[in-house]
DNA sequence: GCGAATATGATTGTATACATTATTTGCCCT
DNA sequence: AGGGCAAATAATGTATACAATCATATTCGC
């Protein structure tokens, strides 16, 4: 049985959402196994807060697709198989290539060119530190790539798309930040495409911005499965 | 000011999911104004149940992109663009053309077939009975519409993608039975475009079913479009 | 001994009272 | 008269008590 006592919300603007944030970790952090049946009660007790904020959280996680629900008999963790979870990078992959599309079509405002720019230069020196796999570097490439991702998503300027994207991401091990399965060559060659992508929104190639968009992230994919295929 | 006394509550499992349901259907209708401040007393008074049922329904409905949620500030009824509305219907074309793409790489069931050759033939007689636009086979071909999209989005066989679709479904006036813009030529075509994909996903032409899908939901946009165009 | 109906416990759904935060109003001061 | 502070008002956030539903165990009938 998991030890839920004494947990430390990191505190949010409301209770509901100290709640959810921390719920949300443990579940994408494999604390909380699949199947787990979370009881309003307990959770309120090991957070030390009332029912209601619990039962705000656990709405959310559910509509967010990490919970599943059912009336008058609560939440449960979600289990996603592994086919499950390649589809998820091929729906991430759709929606991401479409950002790419939209950002094209629109271009970047100044702040995000230069913004871009900055990081894969910034890229392009860490790759030259490290010759191989590295602690330091994989940090950095993955706070590159978020950055990356999420200014093209900036520039493709939607609501719904980031949303969508969001849905994706919040499967296990497909957000973009989860690159830690990567091997060197694999990571220097996925960030190479990131220069591609750039360069094709920048000369508003809106369907050339997207194929490659898509597979790039097809491309983590595929390492994505292999390194689970090996790991599992 | 918006009356909002003596509402019937069709009775969902709980009233939590009543409220949800009636709003959902007041904001897609748009009986609710894009903007509107909803607050829980006023309308946990006009429900006639209390505020905790009403504070469930914001939450879910502001997690599926409805409304705007700012802590401590409640909920207002979010406003669509017109370019968002443009854009939501591209990105239902690329998510339901994944869909088509899976239920190729996946195939039918047999049910699944039947029901869909069942639609499409009973879709045939529908337009050989009524040679222009009518009310009857506006609502033969919705009900038509909706039977064939969402049994392709369940042979494509993923939680994470009907979810996904649902989203961009729930911005107003892209759902799948919002057809009701296209003139009689339109609805007939877009109509034999379903064989078509039927028969791509029956060969397991995978890429050939999502290309075709994909612009399937694009034909539809140009058609909402040009309406809206005129409309307003 | 086996099955169905029922009683009991546990869990979720709802109502309501209270706490906290935001907004508005009006007063005071400059 | 205008700006800013402060009290009052109204909204949301939270806690808790109660109601309804579900799961389990027990008993009764056959």
């Amino acid at each position: 049985m998991l030890k839920l006592k004494d947990h430390e919300l990191l505190q949010a603007e409301t209770r509901s959402l100290s709640v959810m944030d921390h719920l949300r970790a443990q579940i994408l952090s494999g604390a909380l196994e699949a199947g787990t049946h979370l009881q309003e009660v307990r959770l309120s007790e090991s957070y030390g807060v009332s029912r209601t904020p619990v039962r705000a959280a656990l709405q959310g996680l559910s509509s967010a697709g990490l919970l599943d629900y059912e009336p008058n008999r609560g939440y449960v963790v979600r289990s996603f198989s592994l086919s499950e979870l390649i589809d998820a990078y091929e729906i991430r992959g759709a929606l991401e290539g479409l950002a790419a599309r939209f950002a094209a079509e629109r271009g970047f405002t100044d702040t995000q060119q230069s913004l871009i720019a900055h990081v894969l230069q910034r890229g392009e020196a860490v790759f030259h530190a490290h010759q191989s796999m590295n602690e330091q570097l994989l940090k950095e490439v993955e706070e590159i790539n978020v950055i990356f991702h999420s200014t093209v998503l900036e520039a493709a300027d939607n609501r719904l798309l980031g949303q969508s994207i969001d849905l994706s991401c919040q499967v296990p091990k497909v957000s973009v930040n989860n690159i830690f399965m990567l091997d060197f060559a694999d990571l220097s060659e996925r960030f190479s495409e990131h220069h591609a992508i750039f360069e094709a929104i920048l000369a508003r190639a809106a369907g050339r911005a997207e194929t490659i968009m898509r597979d790039h992230v097809a491309s983590v994919k595929y390492a994505a499965v292999r390194a689970l295929r090996t790991h599992l």
